[in-house]
DNA sequence: ACATTTTTTGACGAATCGTCACAAATTTAG
DNA sequence: CTAAATTTGTGACGATTCGTCAAAAAATGT
């Protein structure tokens, strides 16, 4: 069956392309600029083939969206590694996230907008499952981060009956932060807050309320911030920092 | 100048109808079928009236985020009257987003659609305006509760120098919570929280992280949580539960 | 009653989506 | 190695959609 991985192998190749292109596009001249038309121009292939790939265009939405939860899966797998007490290896997710959305905005607005139903309906299963499984890894690690804590006795019982329940309040804290942050309509009090603490701050407050310690008062987490900056980002910082 | 006043006040009546054909459009068909030739067609009027009124699609758009941020603002309104603590008083708020949410889905996509700056830059600047106001006034309102609690001691003045940060936080985490369980990918790890708690537990650690008592080990807020709904929105929740 | 200004109209051009009959390439069979 | 069968690729096409603009209709002022 040599022929048969091959040809698979040379799809894929294709489709990675193609999803290359697709940022290239909308990096250039803006999201709503990418068309199937526009794409197919782009490359070397023609309409029916792109079609191939993407049964429509909200299928390719779904498609640069499972490639940008591909990346965040691999930052998160890097700052699983950090070392540091289990309430630092929280922020350092909450960092990662964060810093995901700084490095690939693209990716993160188009996230933001296939999140609907009515994207979903129009893309294909197979495409879903990827995007869902994926997702679901990382809460996994989030949830075996969690585990841990409690184990060590620095997270309250106090929810182990759900212990999904603390995921998803990490991670709603998170996603809503850098949401509002970003996307949101010019708002006066959006110019108030410091916009490089806000996610830290707002963690602390999810992580202080779940009980998990050391407090905020008790350890100097925003040094723990610069940490993780310098140990595990530094690349993709100075690569930021020079573009801006 | 009444000619004046009344040609003004017809078509701002005329808008108003033109959004909610607009909005009927979507309950029906779905957000993709909300064309600007099928809003005519629907209206009484033609292609070149409509957009007189809407300068773009994105425009409408907006329009429609308005209506949606006004009823929000009513809602808050409303809230704002409810006997209880303080802290029963931020949960009401949270409580009146997820109902809002519920009651006015299609208005809640349209807000999360909007969200993001190619749009804005689509958009007529008096609608933007009217938006960042509407959103404005109900942070200010959140601000105020914050104050007052702050005063009567029940809110610890840890995070007194910026208070934007405090309702920063609570609003991030309420729509974050609601955005990512009504509208996310279907993912596993949502279908193990309870979909019908998870914006008050999720509110009660933020806020319990804030020091803002009583705390939620010291209060029943579950009972918080229903009495808001049979004081404030018997009504809503009557029709809401009949619609299902 | 007539001129001027404002509002409304709908046909039009450009651009987009997704399809499908056909062409090219590749694989299989003899 | 050749021919049939199958898979893969092509791009013209119809159907929609967006936003514009010259011309018509209505409203206003004199």
């Amino acid at each position: 069956m040599t022929t048969q991985t091959r040809k698979a192998r040379e799809v894929a190749e294709r489709e990675e392309l193609l999803i290359d292109l697709a940022i290239e596009i909308i990096e250039q001249h803006g999201f709503a600029q990418l068309t199937m038309d526009k794409l197919t121009a782009r490359s070397e292939y023609s309409k029916g083939t792109v079609y191939n790939h993407f049964s429509s265009k909200e299928d390719l939405w779904c498609a640069l969206c499972a490639r940008g939860l591909r990346i965040q899966r691999s930052m998160f797998g890097k700052l699983a590694q950090f070392q540091g007490n289990s309430r630092e290896a929280i922020l350092a997710l909450s960092f990662g996230y964060e810093l995901f959305t700084l490095c690939y905005p693209t990716l993160t607005m188009v996230s933001l907008r296939v999140m609907s139903p009515a994207v979903f309906e129009k893309a294909s299963p197979a495409r879903i499952k990827v995007l869902s499984e994926t997702e679901d890894e990382m809460v996994q690690m989030l949830k075996g981060m969690i585990e841990v804590a409690m184990d060590k006795g620095e997270l309250s019982r106090r929810y182990q009956d759900n212990l999904y329940q603390i995921t998803f309040a990490i991670w709603a804290m998170s996603f809503g932060s850098v949401t509002i942050m970003r996307n949101s309509t010019p708002a006066p009090c959006l110019e108030r807050i410091d916009h490089d603490s806000a996610v830290l701050t707002n963690a602390s407050i999810v992580l202080d309320g779940l009980q998990w310690q050391p407090y905020s008062w008790e350890f100097d987490y925003h040094a723990s911030w610069q940490r993780i900056a310098k140990e595990m980002f530094a690349d993709e910082l100075a690569q930021l920092s020079q573009r801006s």
